[in-house]
DNA sequence: GATGATGATTACCC
DNA sequence: GGGTAATCATCATC
C-alpha cells in the first residue's frame, strides 16, 4: 500500500496537472486548488487505483470484467499517461546507468582469441592455421600428422559445440525477447508500459544473454587453451625419425661430406623422402655436422658403412646400366657394348668389378672426379630409365657416352670415398668445412628415377 | 635406473 | 636468416 500511497502523491502533486485533459476528458485541477469538484474526481482515481491494485487477488473472470471496466474508464487515459511518466523517470535514471557502457575489453579479448583460433570466424583457413601452426609446433612426420589432424578434428570439435551453443543461446534469447515483448505488449494495454520501456526490457534481457554468452565464448576459450597447451607440451616429446629416414639423411651426409650443408630444394626433397619437415632435416643437419665434427673417430666407422654401402648401390647401378644397354644396342646383342671411344671398352661384368675393385683399393684410373655428391645422383638416374645426362654436366648423347659418363662419375665417387674412408674429408683446420657452393639440390641412392639434380659442390 | 643416442630448443654470431 | 654450440628432454638399450 506504500506504493498506492506514493501513486496518489504523485498523481495529485506533480504530474496529474500536465495529463489533465485526456481523450477529451475534462481538467481535474491541480493539487492543492481542488474544491469539493476535486476532492470528488481524487476519489474517482482513489477508487481506479485500488481497483487495479485488488485485480490480481481476484478470480479470472472477475479480474477480466474489472480489466474491462477499467480499460473503458473515462479516466484511464490521464492515469496511464501518468503512470508511463513516472515510470519512464525512474526508468531513464536505471537506463542512463545501464547504458552507454564501453565495449568489455574481456568479451573483446575473448573475440579476438576465438576469432584467432578458428573458433568462431570463417571456419576453413583460420582453423586449420591454427591447427597448421599448433602441428608446426609440435613438429612433422606421419605421427605428427596424426596429431596434426588430432589437433584439427578437436578444434573442430571444439568449434561445433561453440557454434551450437551459440545458436541455441540465440535462439533462446530471441525467442525469450519475442515472448517478453508480447507480454508486456498485451500488458501495456492495462499496465503503463510504454514502448521505451519495452525496448529498454529487450536490452536488459540481450545484456542478460550477453553475459550467458561470454561464460561460453570463456570456456570455449579455455577449452582451446587446454587443447593446445596439449600440444604443445608435446613440444619437447620426440620420437626418432624411421630407420630408413636416418639413412636417407645419412647417405645424403656421408656423399656431401665435403660441404654437408643442403640447399632448401635439397631439404625439401629430404623431408618429403624421409616424411619429416624441413625444419627438422635443418635440425640434423645441425645436430649430424657438430656431432660429427666433435667426434670424427666415432663417426668414421659409419662414414666408411655408409660410404661401403653406396658404393654397392653405386656399382648395381651400372652393371644394371651396362646390361641396359646391352639390351638396347643393336649393334651389340649379347656381348660387352661398344663403345665410341677406343679407350673406353669394356665388358659388363669386368666394368662392375673393376669399379668395385677400384672403389675399395681407392684406385681411379684416369677417369675424372667429380665429388661426391655428383655420384651419389648420378646412381639414381642410372637406376632408373629417365636419365637426365644434360642435367648432370656433359652433353650425353650416345648411349655409350651415358654409361662411359655413369661408370667415370661412379669411379669419381670411389674417390670421393677414398676420402671419406681415409680421412675427415672437408673439415679444415679449424674444424669447420671448406667453403664450398652450397648445392643446389639433393637425391638419394635409395630414390627411383627422374630426379637428377646438378650438384656444384667442388 | 644408468647411460648413450638423438631430436629439439635456445642464445649467440655473422 | 642460417649456422654453431650448448643444453634439454626423451628414447632406446643394457
Amino acid at each position: 500500500m506504500e506504493d498506492q500511497a506514493r501513486i496518489m502523491q504523485s498523481l495529485g502533486g506533480v504530474t496529474l496537472a500536465a495529463h489533465s485533459v485526456q481523450g477529451g476528458m475534462a481538467l481535474p485541477p491541480p493539487h492543492g486548488h481542488e474544491g469539493t469538484d476535486g476532492d470528488g474526481r481524487k476519489q474517482d482515481i482513489g477508487d481506479i487505483l485500488h481497483q487495479i491494485m485488488t485485480i490480481t487477488d481476484q478470480s479470472l473472470d472477475e479480474a477480466q470484467a474489472k480489466k474491462h471496466g477499467l480499460n473503458c474508464h473515462r479516466m484511464k487515459p490521464a492515469l496511464f499517461s501518468v503512470l508511463c511518466e513516472i515510470k519512464e523517470k525512474t526508468g531513464l535514471s536505471i537506463r542512463g546507468a545501464q547504458e552507454d557502457d564501453p565495449p568489455d575489453p574481456q568479451l573483446m579479448r575473448l573475440d579476438n582469441m576465438l576469432l584467432a583460433e578458428g573458433v568462431s570466424g570463417p571456419e576453413k583457413g583460420s582453423a586449420s592455421a591454427a591447427a597448421a601452426a599448433a602441428a608446426a609446433a609440435v613438429g612433422g612426420g606421419a605421427d605428427n600428422s596424426i596429431e596434426h589432424s588430432d589437433y584439427r578434428a578437436k578444434l573442430t570439435q571444439i568449434r561445433q559445440i561453440y557454434h551450437t551453443e551459440l545458436e541455441k543461446y540465440e535462439q533462446a534469447c530471441n525467442e525469450f525477447t519475442t515472448h517478453v515483448m508480447n507480454l508486456l505488449r498485451e500488458q501495456s494495454r492495462t499496465r503503463p508500459i510504454s514502448p521505451k520501456e519495452i525496448e529498454r526490457m529487450v536490452g536488459i534481457i540481450h545484456r542478460k544473454f550477453s553475459s550467458i554468452q561470454m561464460q561460453l565464448k570463456q570456456s570455449t576459450c579455455e577449452a582451446v587453451m587446454i587443447l593446445r597447451s596439449r600440444f604443445l607440451d608435446a613440444r619437447r616429446k620426440r620420437r626418432n625419425f624411421s630407420k630408413q629416414a636416418t639413412e636417407i639423411l645419412n647417405e645424403y651426409f656421408y656423399s656431401h661430406l665435403s660441404n654437408p650443408y643442403p640447399s632448401e630444394e635439397a631439404k625439401e626433397e629430404l623431408a618429403k623422402k624421409c616424411g619429416i619437415t624441413v625444419s627438422q632435416v635443418s635440425n640434423w643437419f645441425g645436430n649430424k655436422r657438430i656431432r660429427y665434427k666433435k667426434n670424427i673417430g666415432k663417426f668414421q666407422e659409419e662414414a666408411n658403412l655408409y660410404a661401403a654401402k653406396t658404393a654397392v648401390n653405386a656399382a648395381h647401378a651400372v652393371a644394371a646400366a651396362v646390361q641396359n644397354s646391352q639390351a638396347n644396342s643393336p649393334t651389340t646383342p649379347n656381348s660387352g657394348f661398344q663403345m665410341k671411344d677406343e679407350d673406353f671398352q669394356m665388358d659388363a661384368t669386368e666394368s662392375k668389378n673393376s669399379l668395385l675393385s677400384n672403389m675399395f683399393s681407392g684406385s681411379s684410373g684416369s677417369f675424372n672426379l667429380p665429388n661426391a655428391g655428383d655420384m651419389f645422383m648420378s646412381m639414381q638416374s642410372l637406376n632408373g630409365a629417365s636419365y637426365q645426362g644434360a642435367q648432370v654436366g656433359g652433353s650425353v648423347q650416345s648411349q655409350g657416352d651415358t654409361i662411359r659418363h655413369a661408370i667415370s662419375q661412379a669411379v669419381g665417387y670411389s674417390d670421393g670415398l677414398r676420402g671419406h674412408l681415409y680421412s675427415p674429408h672437408g673439415l679444415n683446420v679449424n674444424g669447420g668445412w671448406h667453403d664450398a657452393p652450397t648445392p643446389s639440390s639433393v637425391t638419394s641412392p635409395t630414390e627411383g628415377a627422374g630426379s637428377v639434380h646438378s650438384d656444384t659442390s667442388n
